[in-house]
DNA sequence: TATGAATGAGAGTTCATTCAT
DNA sequence: GATGAATGAACTCTCATTCAT
């Protein structure tokens, strides 16, 4: 995920920035989170957060975008390879969960993100969310004129979908034993659910 | 405690604290809300805000705890009516959308609430939403008791169905057509689509 | 030292509060003890507390002059005994260091007050102070006349035994070896001292 | 760290906030001196004063903890000259005094700190005369060993005697008469006190 | 590019005091 | 006499942001 292209023991600054950002608002939300950590774990001046982001919205503008971009190229992939839509929706939930095990943080950013506080950044969040839902409401379109999937509102649909997902991961995020079933069985069960509403 | 019954605007303190923490809790978010906000929402003292709650976290606290005991109030009465579980399940549904009609402030907080930024707070509205789902894991039970249900994780279903819920009715407080047709629509389209998901 | 009058199983009021002022002023200091804090240990409401006192400045006030009272009273009668003066300050020496093992509180109390940070309670205070410097004064003058004293400067002299004491049994009011021992040989040492430093 | 050489008059950040601290709490104490007083006086940013000190305690700290500094190695440096012990004593309390002339401020500062109010800066402070009482103590063990000073409890002496100073300096520390005369006999009539309280 | 000292508005919180009951 | 809900000025401290070097 991360790219090294410069030094071989020398991570770019940016992407020092970008991953400490990644961690950080993750693991202790947006306000909890300080330029101050950020630049400290990255190993970083404050100048030169500064230098690469206008502002502490921006960093997380940009964290946040791409961690979606991520997620959304990986559906985009496996929409692309002409599989029957129920098959891809079952493949995309099962993504999900792999990245719960191995990216838990990108997985909780993506999930702490449905509704932030600040309204400036709600409007840009909630339109990352549109575009990640009208990716899967176009998926449903395609199932539903290859009839595969019944006559549904496309939109209403995906974000159901993605509610569901979201809160199953949140919880699945916890340490506790219902949490380790919900990451062992999760994205087989969702995909179940899902499956069964939505086929003719 | 104190009654102050002569005038018809004067509200009893802790129940205009309670409300104005609600409103703006609900519209901005914990953050960009201040104890000051509140004292002057409610037209009452900093100093009173104190008197009656330790704390900002808890003042959110208990708007919070309210808005969780009131819709689950409501859900325990359409479950204590022996009706069959499908039939609860849309009648919840619908009283989640109608409140977003009548009092879309409650119905918005409960939204923000899934992943609040900070993890002490996070901690304790994890319980909450693990009442909630306990509650209506509780239902599905019976219903697959009864033969009306088909057997699934109850827990992870009553997650699944809380996060449909959550992100229709978030998108829903938006001020577009869709959001419009989601209000409309949203409690008869999320109802059918549990029910397929959900049939023997 | 409390006084008992009206009823065997109550103390009245004021008493109390006294008391209670006394023990936390002691033991916390002027500004980390609360009104609060007073009336709960005194049992009695915050608006008890403000109809014996004026202010925390005079219930300070009335919890410290009382201290002083009674120590200067101790020392006066010691001095109406007629004993020589050297006698005399060896055993209001011993009466310190007494104080401080029966009535700890009251005798950190004393030692608090020497600086305290209110520039208005200050003034109040060097003049309690003062009156206890005049009495030593006037006991080593009386010496002085008899012979028993060589001449030296009265108040001078009076200060730098009260701030022999007050060091002393302030470093004793710790809880280490030193403290112990100080407690133990305190007296006597700085009535040794005393005497060595006076006699003619 | 920073040097600003360009100007007479603009001193070094951080010794203009020890320095407006030293003032302000000598003359007004721990609790009624602000933060913003602080800034106002060095005219620094309260920003800045949290850029050098975590917080106030430690601000205190550190101006109290120079101003012992200097008082220890005047008292050091005067013990390292190989001085008989008791022209030693004589010159420190006549140090004491000059510095009640000339820096004011700084003396009733040490003076304030014998009691101050919180528990916890108590504990720091106690340690800090308790480093004071043993170099005074290292110096009456000299004494003793050459003869120069009778057998007495070094410690026990050592702080009796910044007890007798403490208690004259804050009393000379006034504006009447009697301080008038304390500030220009007080060092002769200690010294001679000590002296006799401790000679052979 | 890179730095980090400096800024200051604004946050949550405390607490002596008042006064209607 | 007694109560404690109500007040609000003032407190310490945080933190995104700037800018001279």
């Amino acid at each position: 995920m991360i790219e090294r292209t410069f030094d071989m023991a020398d991570t770019l600054v940016l992407e020092r920035i970008v991953e400490a950002g990644r961690k950080l608002f993750a693991r202790q939300g947006f306000h909890a989170t300080g330029m101050r950590d950020i630049a400290k774990l990255a190993q970083v001046s404050i100048g030169s957060l500064y230098h690469y982001f206008r502002s502490k919205d921006e960093l997380f503008l940009a964290v946040v975008r791409r961690a979606f971009a991520e997620r959304l190229s990986q559906a985009r992939e496996l929409m692309g390879q002409g599989l029957p839509a129920p098959e891809v929706l079952r493949q995309v939930l099962t993504a999900y969960f792999a990245q719960l095990a191995q990216e838990p943080e990108t997985a909780q950013l993506l999930s702490r993100v449905w509704a932030p506080e600040d309204p400036a950044l709600w409007r840009k969040f909630s339109g990352l969310w549109e575009e990640h839902a009208r990716a899967i409401a176009a998926l449903l379109e395609e199932g539903m004129q290859t009839g595969a999937i019944r006559p549904v509102h496309p939109l209403l649909t995906a974000y159901a979908l993605l509610g569901m997902a979201a809160a199953v991961t949140l919880r699945a995020a916890h340490k506790d034993e219902l949490a380790e079933e919900l990451r062992r069985r999760g994205a087989e069960e969702l995909a179940d659910l899902a499956w069964r509403a939505l086929r003719p």
